[in-house]
DNA sequence: GTCTTGGATATTTTT
DNA sequence: TATCCAAGAC
């Protein structure tokens, strides 16, 4: 049994009292690095500790990463293992993501609400994908609607629970009119390949909860004790669902920070957590402000900046930690300077300091700004790593082999139809494919029906037909394998669960059979990274296929859909972590370095003339800040270049807004003499050699050919760093200047 | 069916 | 600048 009693014996004051509040709406105002996880986990062991069934608890959060971690965190407290099988009937209690659990409600109930228990889920690129095909039905120019807006505007509808209805009767201009139009053929394509997309996994759960009492009623009992982590980032869906939930036994505990929330472009509304008390007049509410983090420097710079904030619950942090040194705040050159300087700051901390590499991290508003850190400490062979968005699941290979299995478990899927039916060639053209859609059409079938009936479409060759049968058969042989069923292929829904741990041999049979494995053993050549991939995919399912010995594909496809891998930031290896300020949330370092703090930049162009996002951007900077434990370094460039434009930049005014006693501010740029052309002496040394790799090879008299103007002599090279030019006289273009960097001339003998 | 090329586009990205 | 994509060339 649980000691209660041991569970908050080293629990401060405010911790104890959010642990041990049993019955009732619990808001926790947690402050960033004030042992959030930790009161969280110990909530959980604590409620288990006074009696209340484990699987009555449901323990939301945002991440994978997170789910995982507290998962670990409770079993350890409980004494026993928390084995997730992803369904809703499991005797412990379900620590899972917002999606996780409606995708569990949605396949428990799903004849219930109508659904089809095969459906796919479509990630982000399949969205878009869908979008397209709507446009294109739709004769809409991607021009004048590009997806992703139109996408972005549809999925905020659908998280604030519009629905299409809703969307055309609120439409008011033609711009919204058409997006109307669009969301409406969206989700029909949506159902016509049995698919649902992110936001419909929330959005069907809740529509399940509304108009279905006897799920919402069975569901309330199941769960009659709530905790949600990041309760400042959830949107409308996530905070109608929670409170649906929670309605009958009123137990809702809620944990969240207004100063840590960065997600109101994606639709998290900030007031879920202002207004708890509102929704929970009997609300208890604990705050928690002691920071086990940082240095108090770090914390009183970070506090003075988000004191800036309007919308915000006032909140004061504070530390016994030591004191600590001053930020150290660069005025870099541009770029490569500031790059420089952090570069150098780092080496000593590791030299003088004794820091490790993995202690340090360097965060940036945008991907693009890493490029040239990334140069810089490739230069002085500082080992990093870049823990970045480009994910495992979303390489080609990889959706190759799951577009497969995905048209194995649901013939409807028309986006992995499309994928996969010449992936790799197998003669089934682009026309040919048009032709089925067609008829798909005309003949009220889908895609799929389309390619059974191949023969009987005229306008097809001999040759189109026999490799459309050849496919089909290929998956109607791979789903007997999958379903294990002796019949023709199973179209009845219970069919598809019915498969037994399987999905190792089907997908290495698909990845055979298929000719993907040749395909990629071609075209790889000195690159084998697709094959290593593609067997990586199928340890995975092995892993799945052990941990779930009555799994499905079905089953495996869905768990799969909802992870990304972001998940797997794993342990770095010694290396400095690079990442964005996003991806920094939750995450702590000793040693952390903010670049590009710049109007523009942070807080980004895009938050210009907005109150409300500038705020988000000021948050943001507080999250990069609050990451530190023990070191900061925080640098702005006075040049940058953006998008081969260098420009003059302005300091970021959150630069002004933090606590100027604890900065130590370094001036590389030399201001006054800067702009009268005697740049500190690194930048002139950079100049030299940019102008030296750009016009080196050219001399005055010198035969050069250029793409467009062909022959042409080098009448004059003019040396200006990255910006080095050179006057040619052309043979029949006349006298050009060039920018060398873009002109990319040739030297001819 | 694959390669080339011009044109548009350019934050952040838990699922 | 770099990257991605659709359309056209071979």
């Amino acid at each position: 049994m649980i000691d209660a009693q041991e569970l908050v014996a080293d629990l401060t004051e405010p911790q104890r009292e959010a642990v041990r509040h049993v019955d009732g709406p619990l808001l926790i105002i947690a402050g960033a690095g004030s042992g959030k996880t930790r009161v969280l986990t110990r909530r959980v062991a604590h409620l288990v500790s006074q009696g209340i069934p484990a699987s009555s608890i449901l323990a939301i959060t945002f991440t994978n990463k997170a789910a995982g971690e507290m998962k670990q965190r409770i079993e350890k407290l409980l004494g026993r293992g928390i084995r997730d099988f992803g369904r809703l009937d499991q005797p412990w209690p379900t620590i899972c993501t917002f999606h996780s659990l409606c995708l569990r409600i949605l396949r428990h109930y799903a004849p219930q609400i109508g659904l089809a228990n095969n459906f796919s889920i479509y990630d982000s690129s399949d969205q878009n994908k869908v979008i397209k095909d709507a446009l294109k039905t739709l004769e809409l120019s991607t021009t004048n609607f590009p997806p992703g807006t139109v996408h972005a505007k549809i999925s905020n509808a659908k998280n604030q629970l519009i629905s299409p209805a809703d969307f055309t009767r609120s439409a008011g201009d033609f711009y919204s009119k058409t997006v109307a139009r669009v969301y409406e053929k969206y989700q029909k394509l949506l159902a016509a390949s049995n698919a649902l997309d992110f936001d419909d996994l929330l959005l069907r759960a809740v529509q399940a909860f509304r108009d279905q009492p006897t799920v919402l009623k069975e569901m309330q009992e199941r769960f009659s004790y709530i905790l949600i982590d990041e309760y400042q980032d959830t949107n409308r869906a996530q905070y109608v669902l929670a409170h649906v939930l929670a309605q009958r036994h009123k137990n809702i505990c809620v944990v969240g920070d207004p100063d840590q929330s960065i997600y109101a472009w994606r639709g998290a509304d900030i007031r879920n957590i202002m207004e708890f008390e509102q929704d929970y007049p009997d609300a208890k509410v604990v705050r928690l402000e002691q920071n086990y983090r940082s240095t108090k420097t770090i914390l009183s710079i970070a506090s003075k900046l988000i004191a800036h904030n309007r919308q915000r619950k006032d909140k004061s942090l504070w530390t016994e930690n030591d004191q600590g040194e001053k930020a150290t705040l660069f005025l870099a050159g541009d770029e490569h300077d500031e790059a420089h300087a952090v570069t150098q700051r780092l080496k000593e901390l590791k030299d003088k300091h004794g820091y490790s590499w993995n202690q340090v991290a360097v965060f940036y508003r945008m991907n693009s700004l890493s490029r040239v850190m990334e140069d810089a400490l490739r230069k002085e062979n500082v080992p990093y790593y870049i823990a970045r968005g480009v994910e495992f699941y979303n390489r080609k290979e990889i959706k190759d082999v799951l577009a497969y299995l995905r048209v194995v478990a649901n013939p409807s899927d028309e986006v992995s139809l499309e994928r996969v039916a010449n992936t790799p060639a197998r003669g089934i053209s682009d026309g040919t494919m048009k032709q089925f859609a067609t008829y798909a059409v005309g003949n009220a079938t889908s895609l799929w029906g389309a390619l059974c009936d191949a023969e009987k479409i005229s306008g097809l060759n001999a040759r189109a037909i026999k490799a459309c049968k050849g496919f089909v058969e290929q998956v109607i042989g791979w789903r007997r394998m999958a379903f294990d069923d002796g019949e023709e292929a199973a179209v009845a829904a219970d069919m598809f669960t019915k498969s037994k741990g399987r999905v190792t041999k089907l997908m290495e049979a698909v990845v055979r059979q298929s000719g993907l494995e040749d395909f990629y053993k071609k075209a790889g050549g000195e690159e084998q990274d697709e094959l290593g991939n593609i067997n990586e995919l199928i340890s995975s399912a092995a892993e799945y296929d052990s941990g779930n010995p009555d799994g499905s594909v079905v089953d495996y496809l869905a768990q799969v859909s909802l992870v990304s891998d972001t998940d797997a930031l794993r342990d770095n290896g010694g290396a400095v972590t690079m990442m964005t300020l996003h991806a920094a949330k939750g995450l702590e370092f000793p040693v952390v370095a903010m670049i590009g703090l710049e109007e523009g930049c942070l807080p980004h162009a895009r938050a210009r003339g907005n109150p409300e996002e500038l705020e988000e951007e000021r948050r943001l900077c507080f999250v990069g800040i609050t990451r530190a434990q023990e070191k900061l370094i925080i640098s702005k460039a006075a040049y940058r270049t953006i998008r081969g434009l260098r420009e003059r930049t302005v300091a970021s005014p959150f630069l002004n807004e933090m606590s100027q006693q604890d900065l130590q501010v370094i001036d590389r740029t030399g201001v006054e003499s800067f702009s009268e052309g005697d740049e500190d002496g690194y930048i002139r040394q950079r100049m030299e050699a940019e102008s030296e790799r750009l016009g080196g090879q050219f001399k005055r008299g010198q035969l050069v050919r250029h793409k467009m103007f062909g022959l042409g002599r080098v009448a004059e090279i003019t040396p200006m760093g990255s910006q080095t030019r050179a006057i040619i006289e052309f043979n029949t273009a006349g006298s050009k200047t060039l920018i060398l960097e873009y002109a990319k001339l040739e030297a001819v003998g």
